[in-house]
RNA sequence: GGAGAAAUGGCAGAGCGGUCGAAUGCGGCAGUCUUGAAAACUGUUGAGGGUCACACCUCCGGGGGUUCGAAUCCCUCUUUCUCCGCCA
């Protein structure tokens, strides 16, 4: 969310930023600076009658030593009227803070300067693109078909097991799938990228935290029993290790990665373009994040997709990279880079990671600040990405790699297969 | 799942219902001393709101209550510890 403090003091610049994600926040923005002037104002006064209050206290306290009971009961009547007036004060405060609150988290991110204008992905700027689109002989086939050619996947043991969207894998179908998670996480371990393992159900706070909560409760599978939420990406438990804490400047950079299967329930996503591993409720996804200075959170992010362009380039997958445009950008992001692999069989791109700089939206929600040179707090900037998600990269490496006569491994990968073809 | 105990500042650990945002120790920071360091001594050291700056307000696990006044009393939730049971 927002910082209140802030949009008070650059107004315009703020409503002309949004502007860029095609949405006129002027009514909002507006809304929301009375409000907090209406906060501001409540609390004063409040404040005035508390103090008030206290002094009176006090001086009740003094006159009961000295056996002045009398004049005591006089001064008990008077806070007893100030007490009345509080409580109404009281709850004027906290509706205006809730009001400002629910306005607040209603208004997107701003845009950084780099977000190109659109209105759909279709206006996404390609910044980059690497590797060879091979040419497949008449043999091929996409990957769903490769899957149960070669029996490593098997969708309809997932139907049976669960529904939809819980593929099983099989054979080396599952080993190439572990090779995958554990190359991953080698590489961004050699890359300082300390290794977590998360739990993967996350209570109300966190889905907060991160900004699931209250909005996108859909998106998530819920356990009622517990009030837990199954994690739709490991950012929601990575980042909030960091929520409500207060750093030091010199522990800054934070770097971690985890591997985490990921569950989403894609409520009303069918048709063709879900096939196979497209799109999935149960996935696998290593994902890296970042707690930043704000001075440095720029050059972390591109850091983060020279990171995620050297695994592309080491498995030899073709993949584009695209600035995301204001229409297409994340609620939460400032700036967002989606990577996409292309799929031949499909001949199409399919989206594998998105590697995001949220300055200080998550961290204002998180309340995650670091103490400044000068010993003041701030708030820091929070980064994440996706280093890879699996599903799409296997699709990717099947459909890419195969031949007539089977499918190859990357050879990459083979040390952690220990097999060289499918 | 059952029974009991506890939750206080970076950590440890006091705290009678009334100048308690909180003793004391350790740690951190600054200074004195020292060629330098250590030791010793002195000072300083939580967060949020608010203000030009003060004042002032809020916070002693979370929420609610009693009271003129709550870290202190009551209710409730959460977490931790001990014992029993169950369990990969």
């Amino acid at each position: 969310m927002l910082q209140i403090s802030a949009i008070r003091n650059q107004k315009e610049a703020f409503i002309k930023a949004l502007a860029k994600r095609n949405l006129d926040a002027t009514e909002m923005i507006e809304a929301a600076l009375a409000l907090d002037e209406k906060r501001r104002a409540t609390q004063t006064e409040l404040d005035a009658i508390k103090a008030e209050s206290n002094s009176l206290s006090r001086e009740i306290g003094g006159l009961f030593k000295s056996n002045q009971q009398q004049k005591a009961n006089v001064l008990k009547e008077k806070t007893s009227q100030l007490k009345e007036a509080s409580k109404t004060l009281d709850q004027v405060l906290n509706d205006t803070i809730e009001d400002l609150s629910t306005l607040l988290y209603k208004i997107p991110n701003v845009p950084n300067a780099l977000v190109p204008v659109g209105t759909s992905e279709t206006d996404n700027e390609e910044v980059y693109r690497e590797g060879e689109i091979p040419i497949l002989g008449a043999h091929a086939v996409p990957h769903w078909e490769l899957a149960k050619k070669y029996d490593i996947i098997d969708f309809e043991l997932g139907n049976k097991i669960t529904g939809a969207g819980f593929p099983v894998y099989k054979g080396k179908g599952a080993r190439l799938q572990r090779a995958l998670i554990s190359y991953f996480l080698d590489k961004n371990t050699a890359a300082g990228y300390t290794e977590y393992q998360l739990p993967l159900l996350v209570n109300e706070a966190s889905g907060f935290g991160t900004g699931q909560l209250p909005d996108k409760e859909g998106q998530m599978y819920f356990v009622g029993e517990d009030n837990l939420y199954l994690i739709p990406t490991a950012e929601v438990p990575a980042t909030n290790i960091y929520r409500d804490s207060l750093l030091n400047e010199s522990d800054l950079p934070i770097k971690l990665t985890g591997y985490t299967p990921c569950f989403r329930r894609e409520a009303g996503s069918y048709g063709a373009h879900v096939r196979g591993l497209n799109r999935l409720h149960q996935f696998d996804k290593v994902e890296i994040l970042r707690i930043e200075h704000p001075d440095k959170s720029y050059d972390a992010l591109n850091e983060m997709v020279e990171h995620v362009k050297g695994i592309l380039q080491e498995l030899k997958l073709p993949y584009r990279i695209l600035r995301l445009c204001g229409g297409d950008l994340g609620f939460t992001s400032a700036l967002t880079y989606d990577f996409e692999v292309y799929s031949t069989a499909q001949e199409r791109w399919l989206e594998i990671s998105s590697v995001s700089n949220f300055e200080t939206f998550q961290a204002n929600r998180l309340k995650l600040r670091y103490k400044n040179s000068e010993g003041k707090n701030e708030l820091a900037h929070t980064l994440n990405g996706s280093s890879l998600a699996l599903p799409r990269v296997l699709a990717g490496i099947l459909e890419n790699y195969q031949t007539e006569n089977g499918i190859d491994i990357p050879e990459v990968l083979i040390p952690y297969t220990g097999f060289k073809s499918i």
